[in-house]
DNA sequence: ACTGGGTGTTAGCGCTCGCTAACCTGCGGC
DNA sequence: GCCGCAGGTTAGCGAGCGCTAACACCCAGT
């Protein structure tokens, strides 16, 4: 995991454009990049419309700012867990644990991640496409080291549907977090253990 | 399963209205719902713009139109299957693969249904919300019998996350449609074995 | 033959949106 | 004590949107 990296919005004592960003982050999760305006996003940190421009470039520049950084985060934690020393279930573990713990922790970035990559510049969505190659290669990677059996596109299959069910975290709010977590992880790795 | 329920979307030999249902979900899919004009919609049926007018009150109606009949299209399966006699782990196993079989031939559907619940109506997302609700309650049910030591909790969290998993088919086109659906089949039992 | 409903067209209204322009204010550094 | 810049304000532009109005056409039924 990465030791301080950008905080990736924690809405606390951040400065105002990480303040941005996390407001928008929230905005963006429940009306959609489309129907979310700047005022809006002025409004939920306490300045009003046009003043966001002195911190962004436009409102796209938000969006894949904030797309880049979830991105470049998940895979940042991801090769850092997958390069640990110790055997292949450990390290399947640890790279299920760790995208629970995001997931939990973010899961208004999970829903922009996941809804939101059609409204990037091109540009932007070259970028975040990549960041994203890489972070499925180092789960198929993992995940073929734990189960030998699953070919390279079994296991790239695998890899995004546990991504789909640990990203289920927006409509699950009922269990507390650790409980959930603790599901969640038992479910990707049974999930994982049966593909073989 | 319904016997022939309204065809929901195939595109072929469909009338107005359906071809103008499917053409749209394949749109919201990719750019939202706010990020595709009628003109947009009308274009990809070969008519332009206001036409749509002589067929839906409006767009929202057409986006309210869409995911009610998806909602209860699930719905309607899953508590056929649900009612099928035989043992619990059977109609555990009959609800997914029903539930996968739907998230690959409709993954733009899928994609519509999980992004664009906050562009509804109030009315609109009032009836859908109740499908949905009802149709996870299918599964809770299911789940809980197959799988005793699951908490009410605990099941409807292991249920949002299992819709998770199998509705990753849109980010899954690697694998040909049968062994995808094998693939998602076992993930999802797998995982629900390993929840006790 | 005529009529009328169903389905299409184009023009254009009114509104909202992203963004720029022009201006104001507070404050740290010489 | 003044300057300059960082960061805020309001007014307003141009474009694009959803939708309506007004009109045209085809064809089935009498």
């Amino acid at each position: 995991m990465p030791a301080n990296p950008t905080p990736l919005v924690n809405g606390e004592k951040a400065n105002r454009r990480e303040q941005i960003l996390s407001a928008a982050a929230e905005l963006f999760a429940h009306h959609g990049f489309h129907g979310v305006g700047i005022d809006d996003i002025g409004a939920a940190v306490g300045i009003s419309g046009p003043a966001l421009y002195r911190h962004f470039r436009s409102k796209d520049a938000i969006l894949g700012e904030m797309l880049n950084s979830i991105s470049r985060y998940l895979l940042d934690g991801g090769t850092t867990w997958a390069s640990r020393p110790g055997d292949a279930d450990d390290t399947l573990a640890g790279l299920v644990a760790f995208h629970v713990g995001f997931a939990l922790a973010h899961p208004a970035l999970i829903t922009v991640q996941e809804r939101n990559l059609a409204n990037l510049t091109d540009a932007d969505r070259k970028q975040v496409r990549a960041l994203q190659r890489q972070y499925v290669e180092v789960w198929v990677r993992a995940i073929r080291e734990a189960i030998p059996e699953l070919g390279e596109l079994q296991a790239r299959s695998a890899a995004h549907a546990v991504f789909g069910l640990i990203n289920s975290t927006p409509y699950n709010r009922h269990l507390g977090d650790s409980e959930l977590a603790e599901l969640l992880s038992r479910l990707a790795l049974g999930a994982l253990r049966a593909a073989g």
